[in-house]
DNA sequence: GATGAATGAGGCTTCATTCAT
DNA sequence: CATGAATGAAGCCTCATTCAT
């Protein structure tokens, strides 16, 4: 199995207060839970109004406390995104090696990968959001270059499966696979702007709807 | 034919200083001109960059001006891309209507739709973006509810004509048409992000590639 | 005569609203008045608390306006030390090439030397203040570092002449001439601490003061 | 002899527990060496940074603990720096009135006391480097007011010896003592700028180097 | 003694906008 | 029409300090 690279550019000991020792047991745990908790606030916000127009103050003020305070745990408000960001990016990259693992044809590759792409919707639901709408804005900060570093890895997967289901007669031969990919993938994630659980559809539901579209078109046959 | 009713806020007397005739002729026509540079100037930077990341001065700089001169053009920096996306809006939904009114059968008409959009990829490539990446910001806004009740119609126009295509036996009975309404749209909107004219495939060509896989899917039959 | 070669990092036009053309004819005159007067508002403050102790807003308020309208004026904080600064070493620097461009024998330029330094102590009290006592800060950013080319040069200037005075005999054979130097400096310079002109001794005083101890010594002979 | 004054607002019970006993015996002394441990780590801090530009933090990472720790230690940064000057003031204050209980003629004791100013510049390197860039910003202090007292007292010191060497016919009579004091007292103390130990020249060698040009002067007699 | 979380004040800077000239 | 100066609100971030555990 192939090894998946993406890592956020801060990994590792991202609190600010790093260079002490640990006191008790369970804090560390403990101190995890504040953050991520902090995170999943931040990444409400961030997706609700766009990272840019999200002030540091209305995540603290959601978290009740002082925007500063938030420097606490965090280094930046980049550094917030970047975490939510980052894992997503490896959850989701992991899931599509997984499929990949699995050595089925290219068509039922492809569509594991739809699968996986529509079922991250839900619990990846404001990071997609941050991504769909600030990524223009995020990939011009070096910081965030590992980003686009994983999506070119993102792409060889879908790319060389859809060149193999050529190659093997599954999918028509008229078709740019890059081109292809790109509408795909476009058109999953572009979802979440409209996408919400319990309306009706649920993500599985709109995932075989979408393959419904993607393999036989809206034609009758 | 059916009226269409995108308008922008400010349409109208746009200027500031708009009620006082100026002395000579064609003064009006000059400042228009100078108007549409300047507005031309500010979508570039509003999708290279963003609405919220581009500062006034960013457009005042291009124009070789100072920011404070631009408020002789516009009351306020949200004006001017209210113009951009506007205008935008105005020419899709007539060229929309025109096709409308050709009363083709259905599936001719989705096609034609389809070629509208991809057709106005290259000349509104600005607003497409611009749309796309601040649409969620910009919504947030009174002033450009205008654009939403414009996105109602036109969502009308395609899943009206979805569901003839239906009940005429030519698109599958099994899809949703709202749902794969957004699916088309999206994926038309969504290749602005990459679409580069001059890069091998121009807007038609891509217009033909998608109706293909849209009609037909990516299978092979 | 040798080039002198202090520049500061954003010497040129160093107004923000850089980019326009210039309207009227004396506007720029008037606009480089209103910057030297805040720059010089800044270096009396600087001088009295420090760099670092100075806020923006303790100089906006001196100046009358609010503390975002110094940034009309200057690029940041830095930008007006770096002016103060770098205003001072052209000009001493200046000085000091003139008087080696006399071409006097060593002790002559040695006293001329003291004697440059030493009338600087009045018209340059603030920058020379800023320069004793925030150097350490400042010089540990890149912006500065020209400062440090500039204080080489001046250090070789008086170096020679004091070697040169000691080939000449007309120095003592057991100094060492960059230790010398340096302790001259310092001497000079650090005065700016306690030196008030209208207090008793003028500047020119003061030099003649320290030449007769600097020369012979404070020994009867 | 006389008693000298120097001492620190905060001298006398300096730990925040200060009146509590605790059990073990050994432990104040320890707590004392801890203490000093970190005084003599902010010092160096101070001294490389400056006063202000070194966070309790910067402090509290080098000691390997977290900055609220230090609070257990010391009532605030000021108390520390408070620490360190008092410290120094004491000791040379100390060795001063030594050099002048000698009761020796005012030229050795002149030469004694640049002897002992010399003689601090390795031991309290870092206390006189604070000196030299804060005291411009810590003289604002209340809490520093003692400082000033005690440089009172030494410049008495120094002008009373100096005033006597004229009398006595020992040092030309055209200087003035006040001026010459601060003139020899600033040369010494800037030399801690650039003075390091270890190189070429030791602080021994340093004072020897001064005592000559202070006396006799750079020109060949 | 130390941790980890937070406070509260304040710092530098940005930016859309206004307006007298 | 444009300039140049300024406003005022707000943004991100820093930091000494406090305190419950």
């Amino acid at each position: 199995m192939k090894r998946v690279t993406t890592t956020s550019a801060n990994s590792g000991s991202r609190t600010r207060a790093g260079g002490a020792r640990r006191g008790g047991r369970g804090s560390a745990a403990l101190a995890s839970q504040r953050r991520e908790h902090l995170v999943r606030l931040a990444a409400e916000l961030f997706a609700e109004k766009g990272f840019q127009a999200t002030t540091v103050r209305n995540i603290a003020d959601e978290a009740g406390i002082l925007s500063g305070s938030l420097y606490h745990h965090f280094d930046s408000k980049e550094s917030i995104v970047d975490e939510i960001l980052a894992s997503f990016f490896n959850e989701i990259m992991s899931a599509y090696q997984a499929v990949l693992d699995e050595s089925l044809n290219p068509r039922d590759t492809i569509a594991g990968l739809v699968r996986v792409a529509f079922g991250s919707l839900e619990p990846h639901r404001a990071a997609i959001t941050v991504m769909q709408n600030d990524w223009n804005y995020l990939r011009g900060m070096d910081r965030f270059s590992y980003l686009i570093k994983s999506e070119v890895e993102v792409e060889k997967m879908w790319v060389d499966t859809l060149s193999e289901g050529q190659k093997a007669g599954l999918f028509r031969d008229d078709l740019d696979p890059k081109l292809t990919y790109r509408m795909i993938r476009d058109t999953i994630w572009v979802a979440v702007r409209w996408f919400r659980p319990g309306g009706g559809l649920n993500a599985e539901g709109l995932a075989e709807h979408y393959l419904k579209v993607m393999f036989d078109g809206i034609n009758l046959h």
